[in-house]
DNA sequence: CTCTGTGAACCACTTCACAGCA
DNA sequence: TGCTGTGAAGTGGTTCACAGAG
């Protein structure tokens, strides 16, 4: 076995964190403009102004991965953006099934953003007999949630999309895990249950908004208060 | 000034984090659920495995508001669960706008979720002359953005989700804090500037996808090392 | 001199453990 | 005894500050 003599990507051994993971995909995204607009190096400090983050957490962020930048330079624009794909795993197409064609199953089919940054949204689920069948405006297919075994193998499908009602979500979210799915991007309120070797993420529309009318009613409650 | 003998609901003076913040909505849809249920009281432990979180947790959390609990008995479900709704404010009813009648924007317009929460949409904004007079499905009629300013100040809107294009986005939020709205709720990719009064929240879609493509790659990379 | 990568300090959220009340 | 509310300890993410490479 031959050493290499400068790994310049690094499999991150110590685990990285979810705040860490979130903020990869916002420096991508930022190369991706930077790149675009013809830059060829970039510094921590000028990332960190545009994204409005403290550099030495940028340069921590993307240290995880082996020594991706150039001391007394900064990073070179082109390079790190292919090593964040990389890292992203977005440096090929991601395929991604869609269960439930509601309202937001079939906007989401349709979400122009996914294409862009490289998702593949290959089919869409649902187990309503009269939507089986139908496409949506952007043309994805509906079919039957029972055809999800078997288009999981065929079609590599490496992440799912909930989003049918609270009742249904855990018989859903079983069904996916038992096609052999092994991550989850659930819309559905209330946390189902999935083995630890499947990873989901919530995203919880309600709560969002509960959050923000929490802000207003602090405001209020601060207001009431003072006088 | 008289002195309440026993001021059940404090608010809070050391701010509340985020994370709080979250959780409290998690713990009032369990109580609905509870309340539901005919259960009478329950206690920090009951909740946490339901929710598979600590008790400890919830305790402190709950704790920022007063002596919501009691000591022996646990929390009267129907008297936490009033509070809760205090606290987060959808103890009355919600005002919110959506901008961008596009896919995304319908769809959230006729989100059964929301309304189930207490969230009231009031209207849909979009530019393009073809939407505008249209209704969704669920009967939300498409307004003109340039209405925002009246509407916001007639129908008290509390909250504005934008459901537009990245590169309208900024454009938007100026609009939308411009009518005086001091909450949002933003699905465009990339974190638009707000004064510092404006409470922003982000659901990045594609970044939710990335954080779940870059746990099926780390996988990879692990096992590839392991060879 | 500039800018990265990182030890050490800092800070915030979480959990433990227990005093105190019913 | 049972369970809350909370000081204190633990854990982990962030920021500082600087050694060291170019």
């Amino acid at each position: 076995m031959r050493a290499p003599q400068k790994p310049r990507l690094r499999a991150a051994d110590d685990a990285v964190s979810e705040f860490t993971t979130a903020r990869l995909s916002l420096y991508l995204r930022c190369l991706e403009a930077l790149d675009a607009a013809g830059t060829r190096t970039v510094s921590s400090t000028a990332l960190a102004e545009r994204l409005r983050l403290n550099a030495a957490q940028i340069r921590r962020d993307l240290a995880h991965f082996g020594e991706l930048g150039v001391r007394g330079v900064g990073y070179d624009v082109k390079e790190l953006r292919r090593h964040l794909r990389q890292i992203l795993g977005v440096d090929r197409s991601v395929h991604v099934a869609i269960v439930g064609a509601g309202n937001l199953g079939r906007a989401l089919a349709d979400y122009a953003g996914f294409r862009r940054e490289g998702f593949d949204i290959v089919s869409l689920f649902d187990t309503a007999r009269e939507k089986i069948g139908q496409s949506t405006r952007g043309g994805v297919l509906v079919r039957h949630l029972r055809e999800l075994p078997a288009l999981a193998g065929r079609e590599r499908i490496d992440i799912a999309v909930v989003a049918v009602p609270a009742e249904a979500a855990q018989e859903v979210v079983d069904a996916v895990v038992g096609a052999g799915i092994r991550a989850i991007l659930n819309f559905a309120p209330g946390t189902p249950h999935v083995p630890s070797h499947v990873k989901l993420r919530n995203v919880d529309l309600a709560l969002s908004l509960e959050s923000l009318s929490f802000f207003l009613a602090q405001e209020k409650h601060a207001k009431a208060e003072r006088s």
